[in-house]
DNA sequence: TGTACATCAGTGAACGCGCGTTCACTGATGTAC
DNA sequence: TGTACATCAGTGAACGCGCGTTCACTGATGTAC
């Protein structure tokens, strides 16, 4: 029907085609659309179709329906979450300092990729999410619990709101970073909040925050 | 196979089924797989398995499946926000006293009802979500405008932390409240925070606005 | 009270559809001599 | 430089499966006389 697909002669394409690397492409249109309508509401078949690619070379390319989800979580998520872990290598001993890094390095890594909010709150988020295993034991745990410990240290110490619980920080700090860019899409049109940007939220959660943990200047 | 379904002979049931009210089963059953799998990963098929009862049945009661969505937004999802707007009305003038009438009201309609959390993060919250439109534009932006105008008088009056984002702060009341709620499931065995029930979020959550609105005592 | 019939609750079996996956194939490309 | 062949990228057509939905049906229940 369409030219384009008409235009495609049988068996093996000459090298002038003009996609140098369709395997990035695709993986790059099916985490969009897994952001969009989750995993369990995305076929391969819709993938191929935004892709103008036969369902076939899913197939071809990833094997099958659940090695295309292994190869977002190694090559799509994972990536972001290492950059997060590694920021906070570097973000000092201050405990100012950190909850800083980590707010800002939340909000860059999760601005410069669109997808990441509706599949984080769909799948690693909600009890039966597809990708949750995968991600929270490696990345999740291991820095929250490290976060906990420096909290409780903090408060213990008389440098941190006695009235806060150390096991619910990390969580907060996800809560105020994560959940307003995830549901932006929401309020943005329904509060006229349109000139709301990821520095706008980040300044916000830093400035509760900043009074809020009744840190020590 | 098994000796219930075997039981069971043709033509209209006699009177003594110990069932009274299977419609409201099958609803109860119906939002706990949409908050465990999603709607797009939850089959009317499976529903009906767990329900003991034929697919059949499902379209007798509701129509097809977008009725079935239809039927738990009005039955289940409205009730529950309209409880969040009509204790907000008995909350009075003050500041400080909506913010916790608003965070307890929000903890405890969540924690009675388990699945809410997936399903608002999932169905909700997410760009392609299915429940979106049809609860967002009628509960949570009148909500959010009259709470964000509120916010913002307390902020020109100086009764309101001056770094904050009075567009944000009611996102960030839902944040505080319904994402450890929901995310209770992942946190909890890695943390090993096994003791933290609802109310340690909700202290949680008022002893960080507390000192992060800056409120006047 | 008995009887005839309409209604009602619910089902079994079938339907078309889109899904994920398989496989024999095609013709361009790379390589050995 | 030709030529023969193996490899490679990718496809078209088919598959079995579970899904949502339909429909003719069954026998208990309610109702009119």
């Amino acid at each position: 029907m369409s030219p384009a697909a008409q235009a495609r002669k049988p068996g093996r394409p000459s090298k002038t085609a003009d996609d140098p690397d369709r395997r990035t492409r695709i993986l790059e249109i099916a985490v969009s659309q897994f952001g969009r309508s989750g995993i369990a509401g995305t076929s391969l078949s819709a993938i191929a179709r935004e892709a103008r690619v036969t369902p076939a070379l899913m197939h071809y390319y990833f094997g099958n329906r659940e090695s295309l989800i292994d190869a977002i979580v190694a090559e799509k998520m994972q990536p972001a979450m290492a950059g997060v872990v590694e920021a906070m290598k570097n973000a000092g001993n201050d405990l100012r300092s950190q909850v800083h890094c980590f707010v800002r390095t939340m909000i860059e890594t999760i601005a410069s990729r669109p997808w990441l909010p509706p599949l984080w709150t769909r799948e690693v988020l909600s009890e039966g999410g597809m990708l949750r295993e995968r991600l929270v034991g490696r990345f999740g745990a291991p820095l929250g619990q490290k976060m906990r410990d420096r909290f409780a240290d903090a408060q213990s110490g008389g440098q941190l709101n006695h009235d806060l619980d150390p096991n619910l920080l990390f969580v907060t700090l996800i809560a105020l970073t994560l959940f307003p860019l995830a549901s932006q899409p929401i309020w943005r049109h329904h509060l006229g909040a349109d000139d709301v940007t990821a520095d706008t939220i980040a300044n916000h959660a830093l400035a509760l925050l900043e009074r809020g943990l009744e840190m020590p200047t």
